[in-house]
DNA sequence: ATGGAAGTGTAACAATTGTTACCGGAAATG
DNA sequence: CATTTCCGGTAACAATTGTTACACTTCCAT
C-alpha cells in the first residue's frame, strides 16, 4: 500500500520540484474511486483538491432541465482548473465530475494549495498550466457546440473517448452518447447508422467498432 | 495628465493592498484604446496584461471560417482571465480582445504578475477571483448555445447589452448582433420582429429600443 | 423457459435554423 | 439632386435537429 502511493508520487516527480513532493507525500491523502462515482455535483463546496494518479475522471455541465453536456476529461497527472479556483475562492462547482474509470486520485487539502502558490513555483506552473489547459478544452467546446454540426460533433466524440481508451471499441449505448452531446437517442442512431453505411464504423449493441477511415 | 492616472488608480485601491498599489503606479502604464480597435488577435502572443479603468473590452472567439461568438465582456476594474494564463505560460492567445466603447486600460508588464502572485495576497485573489468568474461566464456562453434557442439566446444578449450600456437603446444592426451570436442576419431579423410583434421592443434603423416587459 | 427491461432501427412529422434572393426605404456621397 | 451603399423585411426553400411512436431483438431475472 506505501510502495504503491510512492509509486504514484513518482509520477509527478518530473513536474514537481523536490521539497514539494515531499509534502505531498506527507501532507496528502490518496482516495480510491469507483468508475461511474461522483466526486461532486453541481452546487457542492469541494474539500480538497484531486490529482488524478491513475486513470480518467471527466467533468460536464448540467443545464436546468436535467440534460448534460460533457466539457472535458482529466487524465493521468492532470488536475481541474475549476477546483483550484472554486477551492481558493471558496465557492460552490458549476460541474458535475466523475469517474470515467476506476480512479486513484491524491486529495490536497485547501490550506495547502494556498500557501504553495507562493512557496514552490512548480506548483504556481503547474495550476497556470491546468488552468490554461483547461479555458483551452472548454473553449474548444464552445467551439463544438456553437459552430459544429452534430454529425462532426458525434465523430468528435467517439474519436477522442477512443484516444482515451486507446481502443477502436467504444462501449456506450446510443442514450449515453446523446446524454454527453446534449442531444437525443434517436439522432445519435440516426447519425451511427449513415456513418455505418458509409464504412466509417460498425454498429453492435452496446458497443460501437470506430474503422480506420472515421 | 498625472492626476488623472492617480484618479484611475484609486478605483483599484479597495482591491490591492497600499504595497501593490505603490507598485502599479510607478510601474505600469496607461493605455487609451479607441471603441472598435483591436487589442489581441487568436494567435497573437501578448506582452502585457491588461486591467480595465475605464471603459468596456470585449473577448470572442472566431473560428476557422472567420465566425464570431462572444465569450464576454471585461468591465472597469476587471481583467481578462485569459490574459494571466497566457502571459503567465507565454502562450498565444485563443481568442481577440477588443475595445467595445473607448477605453483606459493599464498594461502591467508580464515579469510583474509572475512576482506579484508570490508577493501580494491581495493580486492572487484579484487573479484567482478573475479565473473564476471568466470560467462561469464562459460556462454560462456554453449553456447558452448548447441548450437555449436562438430567441432566448437573443433576448439574453440584448439584456446584457442594455446592461452594459446602462440604456435600453442599442445602437447596432441585425448583422453585428448576428455576428456576436454566430448566426445569419436573416434569422436576427426574423426573430426581432416577432419579438417586436409580440411587444417586446421597438425597431429602427440602426436602433433597437427594448420595452419593460422583454 | 418466459416475461420484462433495455437497446436499436426507422418512419413520420414538427420545429428550428440556415440560405438565397429580391424589394424598398434610409443614409451617405458626390 | 442623383447615385450608390447600407439596412431591414420577407418569401421560399433546404438542412438539421428534436419528438413521438412503434417494431424488433437481445439480455437478464425469476
Amino acid at each position: 500500500m506505501f510502495t504503491q502511493a510512492a509509486d504514484y508520487l513518482n509520477k509527478l516527480s518530473p513536474i514537481f520540484e523536490p521539497a514539494l513532493l515531499a509534502e505531498l507525500e506527507t501532507k496528502t491523502m490518496i482516495m480510491e474511486v469507483k468508475a461511474g462515482d461522483t466526486l461532486i455535483n453541481m452546487g457542492q463546496t469541494i474539500r480538497a483538491t484531486p490529482i488524478m494518479l491513475k486513470g480518467v475522471g471527466k467533468v460536464s455541465r448540467i443545464n436546468d432541465d436535467g440534460q448534460e453536456l460533457l466539457l472535458y476529461y482529466v487524465k493521468e497527472g492532470e488536475s481541474c482548473a475549476l477546483t483550484f479556483t472554486c477551492c481558493m475562492m471558496a465557492q460552490s462547482s458549476v460541474v458535475r465530475g466523475s469517474a470515467e474509470e476506476d480512479c486513484t486520485i491524491l486529495a490536497i487539502p485547501i490550506n495547502l494549495m494556498d500557501s504553495w502558490m507562493a512557496e514552490y513555483s512548480s506548483w504556481k506552473k503547474y495550476v497556470m498550466t491546468t488552468i490554461l489547459n483547461r479555458f483551452n478544452e472548454v473553449i474548444k467546446t464552445i467551439d463544438e457546440v456553437a459552430f459544429k454540426k452534430m454529425d462532426e460533433r458525434l465523430i468528435n466524440y467517439m474519436k477522442e473517448k477512443s484516444k482515451i481508451s486507446g481502443s477502436s471499441l467504444i462501449n456506450l449505448t446510443h442514450q449515453q452518447i446523446a446524454d454527453e452531446l446534449g442531444t437525443n437517442r434517436v439522432v445519435v442512431s440516426r447519425l451511427l447508422k449513415k456513418l455505418e453505411i458509409d464504412k466509417k464504423l460498425l454498429l453492435y449493441r452496446n458497443q460501437i467498432k470506430l474503422l480506420k477511415d472515421l
